[in-house]
RNA sequence: GGGCGGUUAGCUCAGUUGGUCAGAGCACCUGCCUUACAAGCAGGGGGUCCACGGUUCGAGCCCGUGACCGCCCA
């Protein structure tokens, strides 16, 4: 449809066709050629496969994806990595749902036949992401999408396994993890979720094992108690400092416990004295570690009591046997207190279980060595992290990094390369890429965690370990953007292991963007029903409760604001680190598009007829434009350099927001009504269409769909896409000084005069007999006649009425019944006493002798100007009242 | 407990190095189908810039203390 036939921007009918010429275009996929120097690339953070996409996702896809069309229209190669990560647990999680459902299990089927159904599984499911970032416009290179299991993939990481062991930063021990019992497996700390719970603290006695009387533990866990092996108190509470070094019997069991000091304890938390419980407790493992304690083991990986702790409670649940324990602590007489207790507890991010620490045997990373180069290339600029108050985050997270337990007991996922001959004491073990010699060999069971291969992501994608192309062309990458929740996870981990493995940093910029939240300020979840689908904001569709003004109201559908709008939306609401969702942004975007939409229409009705080669030759003769054509040249270069200045910044909240203020506030309010009564000429035609195409090209980044749309309709269109199309940066030859103070003028005397005109009666069409007298206007004053509606064609000793004061002179109004005089002259008294407000101030200034004599000389003096300005005003306007008034 | 961000108009947010910075969008009121756009145009009302104290000739902006909201870490 033509575009004349149509007076607003309808994204539904216009993005499939456009996405399809984008991907039929192959410029998502540049050839692997030239330096990575020149080249522009950047790896998505890999959507989880089990994802549907969510606002974050459709954020930091439109941050990419403006990143991208931005450097491509630049004159950069540009390659955007994509791809998805297998995501162990939460894709183990779905298929073994979906195997229950079935009345089935993995353990029943065997680890063979489930890695089968899981892949089954992702070719059926895993693409979801991937097709709803084609709704948002991306454009990810879809033509080479990744996965972190794929063959090349597998050889990167089991490579880099291997190396890591080979250099003694891998190695396997018994050590405290986070124990998942719903998932059945280790997690990370990352992975982990405090949450406030109400517990019991329980007030355990201990007696002295000498018989000289006892002390009194605090612990919400007494079940634990069964694999105490110390007892603990400050070595600063003089309390207890008598009590160092002899020993407790510890009540049910009979064991004998030294007491130990350590500075971990706080002397006003409890009693001061803690239990100590290497084998069930991160901290007490870190005391037992220092002072050489057992690692007991009472708690076993289903959650249920070992026989380790004893007969009496061998089988029975965690839960269970705390409650056993405080019966038999109460018959006892060892009891001493019970009161609910508040405080925060580790739950499973994966499965929602609580969380069990126990000691285990799991292959763990050492993680100091890599950190220090980490640290090194942020401090030292080589890796720059935006926001800046980022950085510190992630320096404290590497100066204070831990071991990083690297096994998971899964089935999907990268099996670790390590195989087992023999039984503990005589056991070997190789560590290989693949399986070795001989007989009797078995591979560790377990997979490492989806973020070792994760860490790997900017250069596995690009082929490495083998030099390619690829890897020459586009490593390393330009920039990494996410949310700051995985700055540690994801890309602290990434520049460790590009460094280590590559030798570069895997990108020079870390952006972290914004985390939009619901309406109401609370997190964007599923779960709560604060999420909001991206999906229902582009085609339409219901609200989600949390915008109903009330509870229980029906908040309505989101109307199909099409993808444009959701990218200018995003963007512009991602100011600060945590914001609010805000729907008039994502509408406000879509106003935009239809303005684009409806400039463009008009340029090109007042075009008809203009040589096609004219049109596409770059703005009219120098000597034929009119000063609002030089004004909005100069403003065209002001908004290229602004937004080439925000995306470098990485503000892409201020760069939306200027483009549309230009757009409508210059381009459309101004420009194209300024040029509305023109005779269309060629240099004019020219100077109109440069200005609207180059503007079309500045938007398409932020909003591709209607600017692709619109680029085929200019006249001269090639065939090309714009998205393949070049801008030119910022002419500083165009910018123009004089026609922006003049337009400027001019624009302030039309807002002057209309707004005179509404407090003074006038009917909104009337044309007012008026004269006007000021210097600077010689070129504009049919501008100001026609946008002002004025008739100044008066003669020169006409009686004034009234007067307007306008940049550089005044309006008068001449008597005529167009106008009420009363209102006119409440008008003015209510400036009057406007400005003598100002003018009070400005004197207490300038008569403060302290502001005279300290204040710089230039703003002294123009508090004086301004002073004579404002009174030189209430005088003119004082002149037009009747006597005695105001 | 530590770190970070926030508190400016009814709502969501801008306000660079302290001096015409009190702004925008939406909402609201008034008037307009003015030869692109009613998802539009023109105009208007509306704010003790969280509180207190300090620095300064001058503070929304700098410093201190506190309150509240959110996120992260322990």
């Amino acid at each position: 449809m033509s575009l004349q036939d149509r007076s607003r921007f309808e994204p539904a009918e216009v993005e499939p066709r456009i996405t399809a010429a984008w991907l039929g275009s192959g410029l998502v996929h540049p050839p692997a050629e030239g330096t990575a120097a020149e080249n522009f690339s950047m790896a998505i953070p890999p959507p989880n496969v089990t994802g549907a996409l969510h606002m974050g996702h459709a954020l930091n896809g439109s941050i990419q994806d403006t990143l991208a069309r931005w450097h491509r229209m630049h004159g950069r190669r540009t390659r955007w990595i994509l791809g998805t990560d297998h995501a162990g647990i939460a894709t183990q999680t779905q298929v073994e749902k979906l195997l229950k459902s079935e009345g089935s299990g993995r353990e029943e089927i065997g680890r063979e036949a489930f890695t089968e159904r899981v892949w089954e599984w992702r070719a059926q499911y895993g693409g979801t992401i991937v097709e709803q970032f084609k709704r948002l416009g991306a454009t990810c290179d879809f033509e080479a999408e990744r996965f972190t299991l794929d063959e090349g993939y597998v050889e990167a990481v089991l490579t880099v396994f291997v190396r890591l062991y080979e250099k003694g930063l891998i190695y396997r021990d018994n050590y405290m993890v986070n124990w998942d019992p719903g998932s059945r497996s280790a997690i990370s700390d990352l992975e982990v979720e405090e949450r406030e719970v109400t517990d019991t603290l329980f007030a355990i006695a201990y007696p002295l094992t000498d018989g000289s009387g006892e002390v009194v533990v605090a612990t919400v866990r007494p079940e634990t108690m069964l694999a105490d092996t110390a007892v603990a108190v400050n070595p600063d509470d003089e309390r207890y400092t008598h009590l160092i070094g002899k020993s407790v019997t510890l009540p049910l069991v009979g064991r004998e416990l030294p007491i130990i000091a350590d500075e971990y304890v706080k002397t006003d938390f409890g009693t001061g004295c803690l239990k100590i419980t290497p084998g069930h407790d991160p901290n007490d493992f870190e005391i037992g570690r220092r002072h050489g304690l057992d690692e007991l083991s009472v708690i076993g990986e289903d959650g249920c009591m070992l026989p380790e702790a004893g007969e009496a409670y061998a089988g029975l649940s965690a839960a269970d046997a705390q409650r056993k324990v405080v019966e038999d602590l109460r018959a006892l007489g060892a009891l001493r207190a019970e009161d609910p207790y508040t405080h925060t507890v580790p739950f499973s991010h994966r499965s929602g279980s609580r969380i069990e620490p126990l000691v285990s045997l799991q292959w763990f990373m050492r993680m100091d060595e890599l950190a220090a180069p980490a640290r090194q290339v942020v401090a030292d600029g080589r890796v720059r992290i935006h926001p800046e108050s980022q950085r510190r985050r992630y320096d404290e997270w590497l100066a204070n990094i831990r071991p990083w337990c690297i096994s998971r007991q899964l089935w999907w996922g990268h099996q670790i390369p390590v195989w087992y001959r023999g039984t503990p004491p005589t056991q070997e073990t190789y560590v290989g890429m693949t399986a070795p010699e001989g007989d009797g060999w078995t591979r560790d069971p377990d997979v490492l965690d989806t973020w070792f291969s994760s860490a790997l992501w900017p250069f596995a994608t690009l082929g490495w370990p083998r030099e390619t192309p690829e890897l020459q062309a586009f490593y390393p990458t330009d920039v990494m953007s996410t949310g700051r929740d995985i700055l540690f996870l994801w890309v602290a981990r990434m520049v460790m292991m590009g460094l280590e493995f590559t030798g570069e940093v895997p990108f020079t910029d870390v952006y972290n963007h914004s985390v939009i939240q619901a309406p109401d300020g609370r997190r964007m979840s599923k779960s709560l029903g604060t999420g909001i689908d991206p999906l229902a904001l582009i085609d339409g569709g219901p609200r989600p409760p949390v915008f109903a003004k009330r509870p229980g109201d029906d908040p309505g559908e989101f109307p199909a604001y099409g993808a444009d709008a959701v990218r200018f939306g995003l963007l512009a609401m991602s100011s600060t680190q945590d914001v609010r969702f805000n729907e008039e942004k994502i509408a406000q975007g879509r106003a935009l598009g239809n303005k684009l939409f409806n400039a463009t229409r008009f340029a090109l009705l007042k075009v008809e007829g203009i040589d096609a080669a004219v049109l596409s030759g770059g703005p009219g003769a120098e000597a034929a434009r009119a000063p609002e054509d030089r004004w909005i040249l100069s403003r065209l270069q002001a908004i290229k350099a602004e937004a080439a200045q925000r995306i470098g910044e990485f503000d892409f909240s201020k760069l939306s927001l200027a483009l549309y203020d230009f757009v409508y506030g210059e381009l459309c309010d101004w420009y194209l009504e300024l040029i509305k009564a023109r005779e269309v000429d060629a240099d004019l035609a020219a100077t109109l269409l440069h200005v609207l195409r180059e503007t079309i090209a500045l938007v398409h980044p932020v909003m591709p769909f209607v600017t692709e749309d619109l680029w085929a309709e200019l006249p001269g269109h090639d065939g090309g896409l714009l998205a393949e199309a070049s801008l030119p940066a910022a002419d500083a030859a165009l910018r123009d000084d004089a026609a922006e103070a003049q337009v400027s003028a001019l624009i302030e005397a039309v807002t002057t005069v209309r707004s005179w005109r509404g407090d003074a009666g006038v009917a909104a069409g009337a044309i007012l007999d008026a004269r006007l007298t000021g210097d600077g206007y010689g070129e504009t004053t049919a501008l100001l006649a026609r946008l002002a509606r004025l008739d100044l064609d008066q003669p020169a000793d006409a009686a004034g009425a009234a007067t307007i004061v306008i940049p550089g002179g005044t309006v008068e109004i001449l008597a005529s019944g167009a106008f009420d005089p009363s209102e006119a002259a409440a008008k003015t008294e209510a400036q009057i006493a406007d400005l003598q407000k100002e003018i009070a101030r400005a004197r207490g200034k300038l008569g403060n002798d302290g502001f005279v004599a300290k204040a710089p000389a230039a703003v002294v003096d123009a508090e004086r100007a301004k002073l004579e300005r404002l009174e030189a005003e209430v005088a003119t306007l004082r002149a037009q009242l009747p006597e005695g008034a105001a």
